[in-house]
DNA sequence: ACACTTATTCGATAGTTGTCGAACATTCAA
DNA sequence: TTGAATGTTCGACAACTATCGAATAAGTGT
């Protein structure tokens, strides 16, 4: 389907990681992710449109924070929590916990 | 000077605190001001206008992420830790440690 | 082949953001 | 009172961002 591209979490700044987590739907998205080990685009539930969503996994696989996978017609994201706990530890946490 | 408004941490959103630190500027502030206890905004070393600077420095108070009293021409910045490790724990620690 | 499902891409648009210089306000010191 | 130091506010502007609908692409199953 598409060649999704991932970089190293190693070498993504934190102001990114900070950007991707700014919008309360990549906050949703990851939120959703975080209570399943893996979910289609379609599986997670939201209020914007298909093209915005799309965006959104665009920005949250940018900044590291996501994995995604193809299987079908469908995509198969899951956070990519190993790497995140490595370089910026905490942060998983305050997605989970923090309002 | 200036009546400086401070939120309550309690009362920002996760949101908000990660958009504040999405700019490289603002977390150098946030470096040099968990380097001391307290500086004005002069005695921060930044690339960018003054006018800038102190929009800024609005962004980081807006979201509870440091405070600013007023000792004569100048305006005395600090982290506002307590309250920060209470309701964003982990939060801190990403900025100074993470590149 | 054809229709269906799933997701991406494109073009457009309104809103937000970072940036600056200039003008202004406030405080202190000579 | 005059001047210097320190920040803030006010336009203005370019760049970025979130959003949408429509069109497209790719895979699955009939």
């Amino acid at each position: 389907m598409k060649a999704y591209q991932h970089p190293e979490v190693k070498n993504v700044p934190l102001t990114a990681v900070m950007h991707a987590l700014s919008d309360p739907c990549r906050i949703d998205i990851m939120r959703q992710l975080l209570k399943n080990t893996e979910l289609a685009c379609s599986a997670i539930q939201l209020t914007v449109s298909k093209s915005t969503a799309s965006h959104h996994f665009d920005t949250l696989r940018a900044s590291g924070l996501i994995h995604t996978r193809t299987q079908g017609t469908k995509c198969l994201n899951s956070v990519r929590i190993n790497e995140i706990n490595q370089h910026f530890p905490g942060i998983i946490n305050l997605i989970e916990e923090s309002k």
